[in-house]
RNA sequence: GGGCCAAUAGCUCAGUUGGCUAGAGCGCUACCUUGACAUGGUAGAGGUCACAGGUUCGAGUCCUGUUUGGCCCA
């Protein structure tokens, strides 16, 4: 099979991941003796969504660790979906329709709005679940889930119903995010804290029965002052001591509110007083409920000021703030504006401020949920890769808060409670209709309730509602529970310990060590700018990974994701990163051209047994070193060492080195020819199995090419194949320690040449100076090695000489090189570079010398660091020595 | 206010349980069109491992504190 000269990503990668696709290998096969199942749950993008780097590099690691499992002989599946976003959903078809139609979903009705959100969904809301097919992903597209999907769908409700059943769901009146815009509660993750610049404002308020004195208290929104139901300061305050337990009188409105002592109060925060608006603020809310006040509501669900603020009802919430500002100057309860920066708490979707407000939602009794899932950590259950996310993890488990499932959409699963005719709610498997008899009370059913669950109400079910739950499914049955769980960090407790929860509580038809439903998290690193800043929408600093694939291919994007990525660390990405991996596929598919242009004809097995040859025996052990150091990785969720370990083998040790002492092999006939082509054929096609969950297309590519030149009729895709088993392969210590040898007197020829300008190809005369037996023996042995690639004519080898007239040197350790070279050459750089060198090692000998010198370090050292000190010491002096001499000879 | 993370070459980062002559990629300098690859090769330059103490025979690595930056929670 003919290569091109390059490889081009385009013409390979949507043929073979159709190829891929269409051979079944993305679904599970039966596992290999002694092998198991191995899956994966895909964390479902938001149906609205595009591809981001985070997602690329979260995906990435996914398809890495299905691949490699996959080739180990594992029954794989890694389940793909999305889930439908409740507001994000909801907001991008509003707009739409808005845009397109100048139609508010009201004019529309719930039932055809919610329609359009499905017509929406079925031309868009495989958007991103193409884009994951892009880079590559080998999920199994026939298992693809959407948490809107009639299973999905009732798996929420059933665990809706159950929850009630166990009393763990009410209803109540609570402070909540409230979205002015959208009119919908939203939860903490749905908003962004904003840094403002903004306005401290000082407002006086009268004190009852004394007309001269006033109380002054700072706030960031003046507005909510109507649903002021106290105000709380320092007992140990001395401006406002003797006004604890007075009243304070709301201007406008008159309302007398007590003014109170509270240890929280911190004296050195503005005027030391502040507000309390239980109504409208969530710390105040607590302040409120210690002091027993009374809650008022001051603002409509659209942000504008009710019947409670006077003279203000009516407008809404920013003009209200100017004008009762303006309004309280003319008063002289209005002191002054001081500037401030702070947080504000934003919409993601509409961008509009929250207002925290009370209003009746549904919640969860989280706390009984969460015991089982701190113990799963506790008991070893479940691990989180790296550790150190296990306690943010359980500090949001240990103080968890009941969670608010109800959102006031369209778009979602409405909650399942029906109401009779005296508001008695019920909660049903199955719709009641209107008109029917309350299971309970037995009157007439006369509504449903209006409101939809939060998305992670379905999300949380994932694990397990993908495969088929509550139905005992045989998926469920066998791929239930999970392995492997990535994720970005800001989901851990939304998602993340929601599911876990949720695993403990739902599927009790297994036994509790059985529930977790995944074994590892791995939390993987937040992708940021250049800058070190996150990439965002509102800021446009975003890369585009499609675009990133488009001109680098996906292989170079994985790739360079993950050598980028180490382990829970953030990442610093800029467009031109990703040539790091683009090299890297160039470089495979380069040593892949060479070595399947020499490969015709027979080969051997490519072991140990019959590559005799050092250069064979070292490039066979570092393959193994490779192999082991890899799968221990990837045991152990590394990718980025597995990744390092791979370009280091590929480039460095084969590239660099053995193709390098094949060439002139290669171009005889003989068997060390033949043993150099077994050897080859093994190395390159083990390497290609151990890259390919890395870069699948290119690694793919080359296997086929590489069976079809080895004259297999029929090969098994790469995909499929098995991951390298090192049989025929050991580590070699020997032929490794003796081929360093070799690296570096070439090293020494290389740096003479480079340093004295003398080129690289000239041919030149060397005689090599080795007084020590054991390393001569290998010089006597492999010196071809050394001369090949030193292009040297002669390599004459001695035991003890002195430096002939007009050759420069270099030292290697105990062994003296010397290269014959003209008379006119510059010997400057060489001087300078050698002495630089005996500088060096002069610090270093000291070093030595003065921990031999401590008597405590011979003493107490463990003896073989002792010993291998006194060997380094010697051989330091040794090579000083040699520098020294050639130095002064110069 | 509580917690987590980082600080190592000009830049981006490695550096396992303390035993280093502290590494890689990019960038830089010099040389090389060579039959896999110039998307390449060879050789170099470049570091008081943020700072101050401590533990230890020995600290980039462990402990304490400080400074700077980032993130999370309240």
């Amino acid at each position: 099979m003919e290569l091109s000269t390059r490889f081009d990503p385009k013409e390979h990668e949507q043929a073979l991941y159709a190829l891929w696709k269409a051979s079944g290998a993305f679904q599970p096969q039966p596992a290999r003796p002694g092998r198991s199942t191995y899956t994966v749950m895909i964390p479902p993008p938001n149906v609205t969504g595009v591809l981001h780097m985070g997602h690329a590099l979260n995906n990435t690691m996914q398809d890495i660790a299905v691949r490699y499992h996959r080739m180990l002989g594992d029954e794989t599946l890694w389940v793909p979906g999305t889930d439908h976003a409740g507001i994000a959903t909801q907001a991008v078809v509003e707009k739409k329709l808005f845009a397109e139609r100048k139609l508010k979903r009201k004019d529309l009705g719930r039932e055809a709005f919610v329609g359009e959100i499905w017509k929406w969904k079925e031309e868009h809301g495989a958007k991103i679940l193409e884009q994951l097919a892009r880079l590559g992903a080998s999920c199994d597209w026939t298992r693809t889930k959407f948490t809107m999907d009639e299973d999905l769908s009732a798996a929420v409700r059933e665990s809706f119903v159950r929850l009630w059943e166990k009393g763990l769901i009410y209803r109540g009146a609570r402070l909540v995010n409230w979205d002015c815009v959208l009119e919908t509660a939203v939860s903490d993750d749905e908003i962004e804290m904003v840094e403002r610049k903004d306005k401290l404002y000082y407002l006086r308020y009268a004190i009852e029965g004394a007309p001269e004195r006033f109380i002054t208290v700072a706030t960031t929104r003046p507005e909510t002052m109507f649903g002021d139901t106290g105000v709380a300061v320092n007992p140990e305050d001395e401006r406002w001591k003797d006004l604890i337990g007075k009243r304070a009188v709301l201007p406008f409105i008159g309302r007398a509110i007590p003014i109170l002592a509270d240890e929280t109060v911190e004296a050195k925060f503005g005027t030391g007083a502040v507000k309390i608006t239980p109504g409208h603020d969530p710390a105040d809310y607590e302040r409120g409920a210690r002091f027993k006040l009374p809650i008022v509501t001051m603002l409509e669900k659209n942000g504008v000021l009710n019947a409670e603020c006077g003279p203000f009802a009516g407008q809404p919430r920013e003009k209200a703030r100017v004008n009762l500002i303006a309004e309280l100057e003319k008063l002289g309860q209005f002191e002054k504006a001081v500037d401030l920066v702070h947080n504000v708490p934003l919409s993601d979707r509409s961008k509009s401020v929250i207002e925290p407000l009370v209003s009746e939602q549904w919640f969860v009794k989280m706390a009984p949920l969460a015991e089982p899932a701190i113990e799963a950590v506790k008991n070893g259950a479940l691990r989180f890769h790296p550790e150190r996310w296990t306690k943010v993890y359980l500090d949001w488990l240990v103080n968890v808060r009941d969670w608010c499932i109800s959102r006031q959409l369209w778009w979602g699963h409405r909650i399942p409670v029906w109401y009779d005719e005296d508001g008695v709610g019920v909660a049903s498997r199955t719709d009641l209709a209107i008109g029917s008899a309350h299971p309970r009370t037995g009157k007439p059913i006369v509504r449903q309730d209006e409101d939809v669950l939060d998305t992670w109400a379905s999300s949380w079910l994932w694990p397990f509602a993908t495969l088929g739950w509550p139905k005992a499914t045989n998926d469920l049955e066998r791929y239930y529970p999970t392995q492997f769980l990535s994720t970005a960090r800001d989901i851990i407790y939304l998602w993340v310990a929601r599911m876990v929860m949720a695993g403990y509580e739902f599927c009790d038809h297994l036994p509790p060590e059985k529930r977790c439903p995944f074994r590892v998290v791995n939390v993987h690193a937040t992708v940021l700018d250049a800058q070190g800043r996150r990439m965002s929408k509102s800021l446009g600093n975003g890369i585009d990974p499609i675009e990133m694939i488009e001109k680098y291919g996906a292989d170079a994007v994985r790739y360079s994701l993950i050598l980028l990525t180490r382990e829970g660390q953030d990442t610093k990405l800029a467009p031109d990163r990703f040539e790091q991996g683009f090299r890297f596929g160039n470089k495979v598919w380069n040593a892949a051209r060479f070595v399947l242009s020499n490969l015709a004809g027979e080969r051997t097995d490519g072991t140990l047994a019959s590559a005799q040859r050092l250069e064979d025996r070292w490039i066979l052990s570092r393959l193994e070193r490779t192999r082991v150091s890899v799968s221990q990785a990837l045991e152990e969720y590394r990718f980025n060492d597995a990744a390092s370990e791979l370009y280091r083998f590929v480039w460095n040790d084969f590239c660099d080195w053995y193709l390098e002492l094949a060439k002139p092999r290669l171009a005889g006939s003989d068997a060390s020819a033949a043993a150099a082509r077994g050897v080859l054929a093994r190395v390159l096609g083990d390497a290609l199995a151990l890259l390919h969950p890395f870069t699948p297309y290119i690694t793919e590519v080359l296997w086929r090419a590489l069976r079809e030149t080895l004259g297999e009729a029929q090969p098994r895709m790469l995909i499929a194949s098995s991951w390298p088993d090192g049989a025929g392969l050991g580590v070699d210590a020997a032929a490794e320690q003796q081929f360093e040898l070799i690296q570096g007197v070439v090293g020494a020829v290389r740096s003479v040449r480079a340093l004295t300008m003398v080129g690289e190809r000239k041919p030149l005369r060397a005689l090599v100076c080795a007084p020590r037996d054991a390393e001569r023996s290998v010089l006597a042995q492999h010196g071809a090695s050394a001369k090949a690639l030193g292009f040297l004519e002669t390599f004459d080898l001695r035991a003890s000489a002195t430096r002939p007239p007009s050759s420069a040197c270099a030292v290697h350790g105990g062994i003296e090189v010397f290269v014959e070279l003209g008379a006119d050459v510059d010997l400057e750089k060489l001087r300078g570079v050698l002495a630089g060198r005996r500088d060096k090692l002069e610090k270093s000998i000291e070093q030595v010398q003065g921990k031999l010198a401590n008597a405590s370090f011979v003493e107490r050292a463990d003896p073989e660091v002792v010993a291998a000190e006194r060997a380094r010491r010697d051989e330091l002096v040794l090579e000083r020595e040699l520098l020294a001499r050639n130095l002064a000879g110069l």
